[in-house]
DNA sequence: TGTATTCAATACAGAACTGTATCCTACTCC
DNA sequence: GGAGTAGGATACAGTTCTGTATTGAATACA
C-alpha cells in the first residue's frame, strides 16, 4: 500500500521538535514558518509539504506532547503508587518527571493555555487533556490513600485540582524569580499542611 | 512652554486603551498595530506620532496599568484593613476588586507574564511590579493578623506568595472550565485550611 | 538497470506589516 | 482674523511572511 513513509515521518518529528523549541523562544505567533524550518534545518518546501499550515502543526505538536506525555504517566504510574513515600511525593514527582525541561514546558504550556483561552477548539482540546491528567492524578491519590490508611474529607479531585493549581502558580513564581523562589519551595511548604487539612486515618 | 498638550493625551489614552483590548483578544504579536489604531479609531499617523514602536507601547502600557493598579490598592488598604470580615476575605476582596474584569485582566498579565520570561527588561519590571503588588497584600495581612490577635507561623510574604500562587493557579482552571471550576472555588475551599495550619492565636 | 514515485528545495506571486515622509486641518496666540 | 504650529491622515517604499507551482534528487521496485 504505503510503505515507505520512513523519510517523511522523519521530517515530521523534526519539525514538531524544532517547532518546540522555537515556540517556547518566541511564542506560537512571534515564530514564523520559516524559523521553525531553520531550526529543524529545512526549508518551507518541507514544511508545507507535511502541513498545512502553522495552525496545523500546533495542533499536531499538542496531540503528540499530550500523548507523549499520557503515555509517560500511565508507566511511571504503578512505580510511584507502589513506592515508599509520601502521598505528596508521588504526585509532584509525577508532575516533575514528566516534565524534564520545567522552563521549557512551562512556556509551551502556558502559550496554549493563552491560545486555548481566545479558541473554543483548543480550549476543548486542552480540557480533554487536562481532564485526562487530573484523572491519571485522582487514580495515583486514591491508590495511595487507600494503601496507607488514609481517607479524604473533600473528593480526590478537588484536592488534585487544588495540587495542579498551586504548582502551576508556584512554577510561574519560581521561573520569574529563581533566586526568591527556589523551584518546589511553595508546594513543599504549604501543600504538606493542605493534605493534613483534608486527611485522616480510615475506619 | 507647552500648553496644548490635550489632544495629545487623549489620543494617547485611546490608543492604550485600544491596545489593551486588542492584546488581550489576539495577544502581543497577534496584534498589529494597525489593529490597535483602528480599535482606537485612529491611523497609523497617530500611533507612530505617539509611540516609537509596538514594544515602546507594551511597555507604556505596562506601566499605565501597573500605576493605576497600585494606586486602587492604596486606596483600598485602609477600608480593608479595618473592616469586620476575615483576613482571606480581604486578601481575596483585594485579589479580585483590582481586576474587574477577570478574564481581560489574565489574558493581558499571563501574557506579559511570558513576555517577560524571555525578555529580562520585562522581568525586571514585572518583578518589580510583583513585589510592591505583593508588599501591599504583606502588610494587608500583618495589620488583619495583629488587630485579630492571630499569630503567623510563616513570613507573612511567603504566606501571600501562597496565596497569589493559588490564585493564578485556580483562575487559570476556572476560565478554562467555567462550569467545572466556578471562579473561587478553589480559594474559598482550601486557602481558610491553610490559614488555619499556619496560624494560631498570639501571646 | 530502468522507471516510477516520493519528498524536499527552489522560484515566484501576493499579502500584510512596518516605518517614514509629506500633507492637511484645526487649534493657539497675537 | 491671520500666522504659526501641533498632531493626525495619507501616500509610499521596503521588508517579511505565507502559500503555491515547479524542479530535481533520492529511493523503491520491477
Amino acid at each position: 500500500m504505503e510503505p515507505p513513509k520512513r523519510r517523511r515521518s522523519n521530517t515530521r518529528a523534526r519539525l514538531l521538535e524544532g517547532a518546540l523549541e522555537v515556540f517556547a523562544e518566541r511564542g506560537f505567533h512571534g515564530a514564523s514558518v520559516e524559523d521553525i524550518c531553520e531550526r529543524a534545518g529545512f526549508t518551507r518546501g518541507a514544511f508545507y509539504s507535511n502541513f498545512g499550515s502553522k495552525d496545523e502543526l500546533v495542533l499536531a505538536l499538542f496531540q503528540a506532547t499530550t500523548d507523549r506525555l499520557l503515555e509517560q504517566i500511565e508507566a511511571l504510574l504503578p512505580e510511584l503508587a507502589s513506592q515508599p513515600g509520601s502521598l505528596l511525593d508521588a504526585v509532584l514527582g509525577l508532575l516533575d518527571e514528566t516534565a524534564p525541561d520545567q522552563r521549557q514546558w512551562h512556556l509551551i504550556s502556558a502559550e496554549f493555555t493563552l491560545h486555548a483561552l481566545r479558541d473554543p477548539d483548543a480550549a476543548e482540546a486542552l480540557n480533554k487533556q487536562r481532564a485526562m491528567f487530573r484523572e491519571s492524578l485522582t487514580r495515583l491519590v486514591e491508590q495511595i490513600t487507600e494503601t496507607s490508611g488514609l481517607e479524604l474529607t473533600v473528593p480526590a479531585e478537588q484536592f488534585v485540582r487544588m495540587v495542579i493549581a498551586v504548582h502551576e502558580g508556584a512554577r510561574s513564581q519560581s521561573l520569574l524569580e529563581p533566586e526568591e523562589v527556589p523551584a518546589g519551595t511553595l508546594e513543599h511548604t504549604f501543600l504538606p499542611m493542605v493534605l493534613e487539612a483534608v486527611s485522616r486515618p480510615s475506619r
